[in-house]
DNA sequence: GAGTTTGAAACT
DNA sequence: CAGTTTCAAACTC
């Protein structure tokens, strides 16, 4: 192969790529009108225009995370301004999943691709898979920029046609795409007939998502690579598949070896649990979405990438996995995992925001309120030294503060401590760690005009490792409450869990009863606790805690509940707490 | 980074 | 619809 690439001249266009301008309707019109959707009951419940635009492949109407949230940033290609002006869609299509998820997990031992950042449905930034196509213009679904509906934005292909400037040509394909197949830009992961995964999810239903609905047609990767799309899109091969020597099936002891055993500690591994964290603070870990997403995501990914969406992977507990025959066949090892925390309901984004808000308000007043003492302080140092001893150096107040310190004997001066603590400790580290969002909001704190809460410019030299310390300890205090509160909410969940399993111990539920559990193991700093297993009948998947986990691994991965406590009163639970409660106060 | 393998997409 | 070819990603070395 190889022959005939090049200049886009030296490609004849082939027999459904001539572009006929007569003849030819704008992408819009064709995607509006005459694409029939079968797979839309398996998507998330979107209004019918919404459904309708989602397989619009045009990045103007498709409304891929990429695209659509990646405007704010300074991607300076041209296929992020759209020129055709998007046709008026509903808000909920900017929640369809990208087309083709399982593409999108980046792979940890894949190779490093020249990646854009695009987001998930939350806003968090998610590579954005880049095409290096270089035969097919990217005007054919081997692109995969063109198969989930969006234009090439730095990718390194060769020859692409699929960007604004040949969007004539561009639509063109897609019409043929089109008439070849109208799924062809629908999502091929689709998640339970039952209804959209989100709905089922705001009842606090485990999500069950991911079916192949053209099946994967692997013959010799066993579906335990990412030749497989079924494997890609972390989820399990379904009785659509016609894949030869499958292992990608609950129960399959290879792929149960792949995630759990000697890769344990693989990246992939590590953003499952990280998705699976992700989760517990109201991302959805949707692969796919480029997620997912987790995309995607992660990757899923864990992503992803990520094959970062654990719950993704293990979508069809109760889904689609119909008893086939290939179901049969394999079915009968362990109940699916789903690492899904108690708190997926609970916590969400703005809780955690409303936490940093808390938090960044803590250490203002914390600053402050040491400030205050610290002046105090040093008035009855001065005035006592300039009794003692007036002949000594004019210092030493500062001495013997920098001696009670302990630490400061490197400090070179006022300035150099500014600086550097502008690089580095100008705040305290919690709190930058904190700062996301908050940032301005901690920059206004600390140089209110009262407030004397600049440690920077205000204090000492000689104080400031032992004020953050201090104004660390308060922080760090504060958040171990809440963290507690967290753990007491999500206790709270599991046990009502646990005693409603007793309930629904129906073979109703069977899907239900059996999801295993996944452990967390208390963390070092002791605030968390080892949360009980709602259920024994459970296979224990305890994945290592590792540092990246340190902070969230106060939460526990737990099973997903029955819908006891609704999302919206464990929300208000969650905003029962002192803590939160108290960014009213401040 | 180059070459190979793989499976979906495209084609016949 | 089945078989073959093309293609690009995944993977290996």
């Amino acid at each position: 192969m190889g022959e005939g690439e090049g200049e886009g001249d030296k490609l004849p266009p082939k027999k459904d790529e001539v572009i006929t301008q007569e003849s030819m309707k704008s992408a819009r019109q064709l995607d509006f009108t005459h694409v029939v959707h079968p797979l839309h009951s398996n998507q998330a419940p979107v209004t019918s225009a919404a459904s309708a635009s989602s397989s619009i492949p045009s990045p103007a109407v498709t409304a891929t995370p990429p695209i659509t949230t990646s405007q704010a940033r300074p991607v300076s290609t041209t296929t992020v301004a759209t020129p055709i002006p998007p046709p008026p869609q509903p808000q909920g299509l900017l929640h369809v999943p990208i087309r083709h998820p399982e593409r999108k997990p980046e792979s940890p031992k894949s190779k490093p691709r020249a990646v854009g950042v695009g987001e998930t449905r939350d806003g968090t930034p998610q590579k954005k898979k880049q095409c290096n196509c270089k035969h097919s213009r990217c005007l054919k679904l081997y692109c995969e920029c063109f198969a989930s509906g969006t234009y090439c934005d730095g990718c390194n292909c060769v020859n692409c046609f699929n960007n604004v400037e040949f969007d004539t040509a561009r639509r063109e394909a897609v019409q043929s795409v089109l008439d070849r197949n109208p799924n062809a830009f629908k999502p091929k992961i689709a998640s339970s007939p039952h209804g959209g995964r989100d709905s089922r999810e705001e009842v606090g239903e485990p999500v069950m998502l991911g079916k192949h609905y053209k099946g994967c047609h692997c013959k010799k990767s066993g579906c335990l690579k990412k030749y497989c799309e079924c494997f890609q899109a972390n989820i399990l091969c379904s009785e659509n598949c016609k894949c030869l020597d499958c292992k990608n099936f609950e129960g399959s002891e290879d792929r149960q070896s792949l995630f759990h055993g000697e890769h344990s500690h693989n990246v992939a591994y590590l953003q499952h649990v990280n998705a699976a964290i992700t989760g517990a603070i109201g991302s959805y870990g949707f692969a796919s979405a480029p997620g997912p997403k987790r995309k995607k995501g992660q990757e899923f990914f864990l992503n992803q990438g990520t094959k970062d969406s654990p719950t993704h992977r293990l979508g069809q507990a109760n889904t689609g996995r119909t008893p086939s025959s290939k179901t049969d066949s394999r079915a009968g090892g362990p109940s699916k995992v789903v690492y899904r925390s108690l708190l997926a309901d609970i916590i969400q984004p703005k809780n955690v925001k409303a936490l940093c808000s808390v938090l960044v308000a803590v250490a203002g007043e914390a600053a402050k309120a040491l400030t205050e003492k610290r002046l105090a302080d040093q008035k009855e140092t001065s005035v006592s030294s300039s009794v003692q001893d007036q002949g000594q150096g004019n210092n030493k107040g500062d001495e013997v503060e920098k001696a009670a310190s302990g630490n400061q004997a490197e400090k070179s001066g006022p300035e150099d401590s500014s600086s550097d603590g502008s690089k580095g400790r100008s705040l305290s580290p919690d709190t930058l760690a904190l700062m996301c969002d908050e940032r301005d909001t901690m920059l206004m704190v600390a140089t209110s005009p009262n407030g004397s809460v600049e440690p920077t410019s205000q204090l000492p030299n000689g104080g400031q490792d032992q004020f953050y310390a201090e104004q660390e300890k308060v922080v760090l205090t504060k958040f171990r409450d809440c963290l507690n509160q967290i753990i007491s909410c999500g206790e709270l969940k599991e046990s009502n869990f646990s005693s409603s399993r007793m309930d629904l111990d129906t073979p109703a539920h069977t899907a239900v009863k059996i999801q295993p559990v996944v452990q967390q193991r208390p963390v070092a700093n002791g605030v968390s606790q080892t949360i009980k297993q709602p259920s024994q009948r459970t296979t224990t998947t305890t994945p290592t805690p590792t540092t990246r986990l340190t902070t969230t691994t106060t939460t526990t991965t737990t099973p997903t509940p029955t819908p006891i406590p609704t999302t919206t009163s464990a929300q208000t639970q969650l905003h029962k707490t002192p803590a939160l409660s108290e960014k009213k106060d401040l």
